[in-house]
DNA sequence: CGTGATACTGGACAGTGTGTTCATGAATGG
DNA sequence: CCATTCATGAACACACTGTCCAGTATCACG
């Protein structure tokens, strides 16, 4: 049964071996670190590293399963908002900074960064395809595919700021950057993007975007915490 | 004297060399590939390796300085259009296909996609710092990282398609995806994204974009070939 | 064509990292 | 308390790296 508590030598050591890896990525990069390293930062034998996982690569992705299923739940519990995980993971890398920042900053793998994007595209399209209008002028794939790199962008960027811009802001600027041209192109209907106030009401034109006024504005309202899912996923 | 041409054996071997590269890329991807692959491929000995290149990454260099000069050069010949390089990168690559996939596509490295991003974002930085408005309300840097990272996406993404678009379609798409939230953040002024027909008129409200017609309209026009700058860079 | 300069060869070598195996000893939980 | 499970550390085969060197082939140029 996966509920069952693991032994807690178990515990132990898959614990020493994945603080052993966050805090060496930070040190030396992912690439750079070593079996060999991990296994002496982590004070455990050389045979016990290999019991446990089968590479460095293995330990990485027990990390990034748990940023996943983190990161579904937020999507989930964003009440069907455009892009509703964006604060969410703004936040929480906010708090769990020298992780992620191991994870997705400059020193981080190309395998985290793969897999992020996989998780990522998934929720975009589950945003976008329901509102997509009639008169898109760009494929959804596409659209998916920017937005995300977008978002990415901003967010690797973000965890290796120094003096960071506070979570809001830049979910704030992600969404004045981009959903404009996203509502434009796909001719999203009701796009929530703001308030409550939405009101169904459809856009016609894909190209003039004409101002409907207060139900599309962009802002961070709506924005609650969502204590059963602030727990950091680690 | 850096003009003279090298020795015809240099040429040869350095010739050999970045086409196993990238053969081999292609087929394993770039982590994947060792230097002893490279050598039994070019068919060369190991010690001559050594004294061309330190490094498999030093092979990697050799070609992303000479896709970097292209698109400088590209950029500059576009005449001020805004984000001038995308359609002649997207073109170029749709020639090039085979190897800007090595290097862009799922199997590249993370090298290259930290140099071609810091090019791009160069270029795009020249692009709006210009044009900026006074009522901005992103910050320039977060703007240009959100432009270069979904321009990154696309194309990363195209060069791995089966059946790709066409560059005409893809520099649309981006076009229309990227530029009005670029627009209405920035508070450009006189974005000349399509024809010539840009007066100068300032926008005014950042938050909603009021139609002003042709100037601003998403076009693929004044697009022509450069013809001394097609031959590819390689 | 001849010759001095330059480049290629291929094998040997030390160094580093990987992943497996196994006998031994220690901690765990019921 | 004790059967079960886990950790240890050393030894081993393997793969890749980067350097060195003496011998050989190719080049550019007068």
């Amino acid at each position: 049964m996966p509920g069952a508590r693991p032994d807690r030598r178990v515990r132990r050591t898959r614990d020493a071996i994945h603080r052993a890896l966050v805090a060496l990525m930070l040190e030396k990069g992912y690439d750079a670190v070593t079996v060999a390293d991990i296994i002496n930062r982590a004070d455990i034998g050389r045979s016990t590293f290999y019991t446990h996982y089968t590479d460095k690569q293995h330990v990485l992705y027990a990390t990034l399963d748990q940023l996943a299923t983190f990161l579904r739940a937020h999507s989930d519990a964003s009440g069907g908002r455009l892009f509703g995980f964006s604060r969410a993971l703004f936040e929480h890398v906010h708090e769990q900074r020298d992780l992620l920042r191991a994870l997705l900053g400059r020193r981080g793998g190309t395998v985290v960064h793969t897999r992020i994007r996989q998780v990522l595209t998934d929720l975009v399209r589950h945003d976008l395809e329901p509102r997509t209008g009639t008169n898109a002028v760009v494929p959804i794939d596409i659209a998916v595919d920017s937005v995300v790199g977008a978002y990415l962008a901003l967010l690797s960027r973000w965890v290796d700021d120094n003096e960071p811009r506070p979570p809001r802001d830049m979910d704030l600027a992600f969404r004045q950057l981009i959903i404009p041209g996203v509502v434009a192109s796909l001719d999203l209907t009701n796009p929530a993007i703001g308030p409550t106030t939405g009101t169904g009401q459809t856009k016609r034109t894909a190209h003039h975007t004409s101002g409907t006024g207060t139900s599309t504005e962009i802002t961070d309202e709506q924005w609650t915490e969502q204590p059963g899912l602030r727990r950091p996923f680690l």
